[in-house]
DNA sequence: TTGAATGGTTCAAAAATTGAAGTATATTCA
DNA sequence: TGAATATACTTCAATTTTTGAACCATTCAA
């Protein structure tokens, strides 16, 4: 039965196969996401996450690969709910600092655990594998940072 | 500047590692998906890749990890278009087979075509690494499709 | 054959995302 | 210098997407 699948997924594309294991890891993270004790948005939760140091609202959005006002409605969320507080960046003081209030490091501790948690159980891979497999998805981050929309793909 | 966000990075666990690398690469994709010439949602796409071979919309429902009415609401603007046909499963009179037609294999082509090569110049990972990746996602998503809710998360 | 379970549907409410127009600060260069 | 342009974020209304509860039809179990 699960051989079936096996055998269906074997006759597609690694590309494919990468893409499909993404989605659904994907997939269950979100759904994982909505049984954490919290009453935050999944997109607080991401943008918590990020928030490992004070970051530029245009660099959430960048790495969020999200539009700016989607930005400026979670992180009105997060500062109403004391999470994090907004300091004008004195580098330019047109952009924002988004920076974590206590109790948002403190929620920010937690999510980091549980997501980790969550990727050991949902993904069932060894230590060894888990190191492999974050190896190259950190090389993947670094090159969708560094690179804009691939060429011929745009609107 | 980037080594800025390697060394962060580097300084977080490997799961969390691996899962800002699933996320970054699942928002690009997305992102990507935009890029696409077709008038097809993004719900559309995700399903018409998957209907490599005629799924039940309870299967659907279960590997995208989304609600039967999602599923329902999908498969409908997908016939509607005349990308796939329903049919009652002879197994289950209750259940339906979603069956590509010939259009829709062709859009799925294209689509299984593009998002390879999405995935390739997202990634930036060769064709060995490529591999690699892929034999992990896969193992990952067996086990996601395997396993339920982890427990102790249940709402 | 009746009651419970399963596979899918409906539809209205809720949530998330978009995009265009606006404010404030920076930068450019004539 | 200062006028024009660009950037960083905000606002808000419209669109899109997702949810969930009530529902119908078929199957399964006793």
């Amino acid at each position: 039965m699960s051989d079936d699948i096996s055998t269906r997924l074997g006759r597609l594309s690694p590309e494919i196969q990468a893409m499909m294991g993404v989605y659904a890891l994907y997939w269950k993270l979100e759904e994982s996401f909505d049984c954490i004790e919290t009453d935050l948005s999944h997109q607080e939760c991401h943008m918590l996450i990020k928030l490992d140091v004070p970051k530029r609202m245009g660099v959430l959005a960048a790495d969020m690969l999200t539009l700016p006002s989607t930005i400026t409605a979670t992180a009105d969320a997060l500062e109403q709910s004391g999470h994090l507080t907004r300091q004008r960046d004195p580098e330019d003081r047109r952009a924002w600092l988004l920076i974590l209030t206590e109790q948002g490091e403190e929620a920010r501790n937690m999510l980091v655990a549980v997501a980790g948690e969550l990727f050991r159980s949902a993904s069932g891979l060894n230590s060894e594998e888990t190191a492999e497999f974050a190896r190259l998805a950190c090389k993947i981050r670094e090159n969708i940072l560094k690179t804009g929309i691939p060429e011929g793909l745009k609107k």
